[in-house]
DNA sequence: TGTTGACCTGGCCGG
DNA sequence: GTTCGCAGGTCAACA
């Protein structure tokens, strides 16, 4: 090859990213507003047309117009990967619908509130937020979590016009607190199961960071060993914290749709009935179920129906 | 192996 | 204003 070529085909140096506070994304199959408040995550705030919540550490306001989606952050960042991953923007739905079933029920859904997306959580942050979920309704789970970040969390830098938002405290920090003051933040009986995971992570004996790398199996077993954490919740956290979507989490409201339309009422073991939907939804079994259990429950609810309707902004 | 009650707390509902 | 059953789960005791 000709020297002079050689210089002239060179690709440009790379310029470092410019840093900015505000990002626009053109999005397809994506519903905001179902996403943040179908009860994978709880630190979302919705005011109009705006969400304002903390994403991967950081405070984040979003708006979704149609097919366009916009975020904002209080300090210049040089890429928006965090929030890309956190939202789970490039997962691709029609190619994860084409892995399932002819299922009548799944259509259903899927009809219903298409545009549903699984978060890509912190995982010490979804444990210990599905550690706080048993027994308790989405807005109490919400506001146990507030007051842990207040007390444990730091400040956050603020967005201009919102009100100042905090970090989820790391494990050390909820390691080092007491059980009464768990307590006192409304955690009630799972105080103690927080506690322990908190100090177990804390000192590596649940390596969170590692278990994305071992098989799903594997890192189930391996939130199952600490105490208050059952099959339901090891499941929410490897779906929504640790990325394995074959998990199929098995809650009361699935129990009772998957007795309803797949075993004609029987009665069937929590546990069958998660082996039935890994095998009979395949590798994105976690997305099934949240269509599903999202449509279950927008039937016994109608009140929160108003999921239904498309953002405003 | 399957079933049952206890565990905190707070919003809801009927009297 | 008060009472009561209930809720997106887990654990341990018991049959």
């Amino acid at each position: 090859m000709p020297a002079g070529t050689c210089a002239e085909s060179r690709p440009p140096l790379p310029l470092p990213d410019t840093p900015t506070t505000r990002k626009v994304w053109r999005i397809h199959d994506y519903r905001l507003d179902l996403t943040l408040q179908c009860g994978q995550a709880f630190r979302w705030q919705r005011h109009g047309p705006r969400w304002w919540g903390v994403a991967d550490g950081k405070p984040v306001e979003l708006v979704q117009n149609g097919t366009l989606l916009q975020a904002r952050v209080p300090e210049p960042v040089p890429d928006w990967a965090w929030l890309e991953n956190y939202l789970q923007l490039h997962a691709p739905l029609p190619a994860i619908w084409a892995t399932f079933p002819d299922d009548p029920h799944l259509h259903r859904a899927r009809a219903q509130w298409h545009g549903l997306r699984l978060l890509r959580q912190p995982a010490w942050e979804c444990l210990a937020s599905f550690l706080l979920s048993s027994c308790k309704r989405i807005e109490q789970i919400q506001q146990v979590i507030e007051r842990l970040c207040r007390r444990w969390g730091d400040p956050l830098p603020a967005l201009e016009g919102l009100p100042t938002l905090y970090s989820f405290p790391p494990p050390g920090r909820i390691a080092a607190a007491t059980e009464a003051e768990l307590r006192a933040c409304g955690a009630g009986f799972r105080a103690p199961y927080l506690l322990a995971a908190a100090r177990a992570v804390d000192q590596g004996r649940c390596p969170l960071d590692e278990l994305p790398r071992r098989t799903y199996p594997e890192a189930r077993a391996a939130l199952m060993n600490l105490p208050g954490v059952g099959p339901k919740i090891a499941d929410c956290v490897c779906l929504f914290g640790l990325g394995f979507l074959e998990a199929f989490p098995v809650d009361t409201w699935i129990a009772r749709v998957m007795r309803e339309r797949y075993f004609r009422g029987r009665r069937v073991s929590e546990e069958t009935l998660a082996e039935f939907g890994r095998s009979r939804f395949g590798p994105y079994a976690g997305y099934a179920q949240q269509y599903l259990f999202h449509d279950r429950r927008m039937t016994d609810r109608p009140r929160e129906a108003h999921l239904h309707n498309p953002p405003s902004g």
